[in-house]
DNA sequence: CAGCGTTATCGTATATCGACGATTAACGCT
DNA sequence: AGCGTTAATCGTCGATATACGATAACGCTG
């Protein structure tokens, strides 16, 4: 098996919601654009369990070319959801425990 | 003032969270899609507030075209979040509370 | 430093989004 | 029947998303 690398042990976003609905409105559809394609969702998901961690091998669990999940990767990182770590060649990606937080926090205040 | 529809008084959707993982990742990319632009988010909280309920109210609310909000709408109402009736000459809109419910519930299953 | 494994980026093609004005369709009312 | 109001649809445009293979960049390791 692989090192599994301790990725991303620190350093958390510290979660704000904007005051200005406005604001809240522009985040919270960015975070939900992020979540917005299965794949995007489902590396989410990997990243949260733990059964991945390194790129390839997020890779490997999805149907996808390489190219593409780096894409998806991409995205998710511009959205602020996930943070990437380099690793040696490797580089670890983990979820932004402050985004999902943020997220959680904007869906439930649909009200 | 206008009538003041009473507009969408039964008719909520059953929720159920989907057993699939797949289906389930389907389902939330879905919604969030939905999300994925302030202007919806902005809309699906006229809405939930009841600030707004016909189109045209919804339309006077933003900055943008009616033809752009019909669009708007209707992505809306293809992912599941609204429903609309025909009122007369007008369509009231309503957040289908089932959907949001979902929504919610997906979400907070992210961990 | 040459080579290998890993990941990001580039280039491309197709599809969808987002916005608008113009037009059409549906409905009530006179 | 015809008119006015309201909303959906059409057609268009530029921008963005999605996917892939090919290529570049990066960091170890021999």
């Amino acid at each position: 098996m692989t090192t599994t690398p301790e990725c991303c042990p620190p350093a958390e976003t510290a979660i704000e919601i904007p005051r200005d609905e406005n604001a809240a409105n522009e985040r919270l559809a960015l975070l939900a654009k992020a979540l917005g394609h299965p794949a995007r969702v489902a590396i989410i998901r990997l990243l949260l369990r733990r059964e991945a961690c390194i790129c390839g091998e997020i890779v490997e669990e999805l149907p996808l070319a390489q190219s593409t999940v780096s894409q998806h990767l991409k995205q998710l990182k511009e959205a602020g959801l996930i943070r990437g770590e380099v690793d040696g060649p490797r580089v670890c990606y983990c979820v932004d425990e402050g985004a999902i937080t943020l997220l959680k926090a904007l869906v439930e205040g649909l009200k």
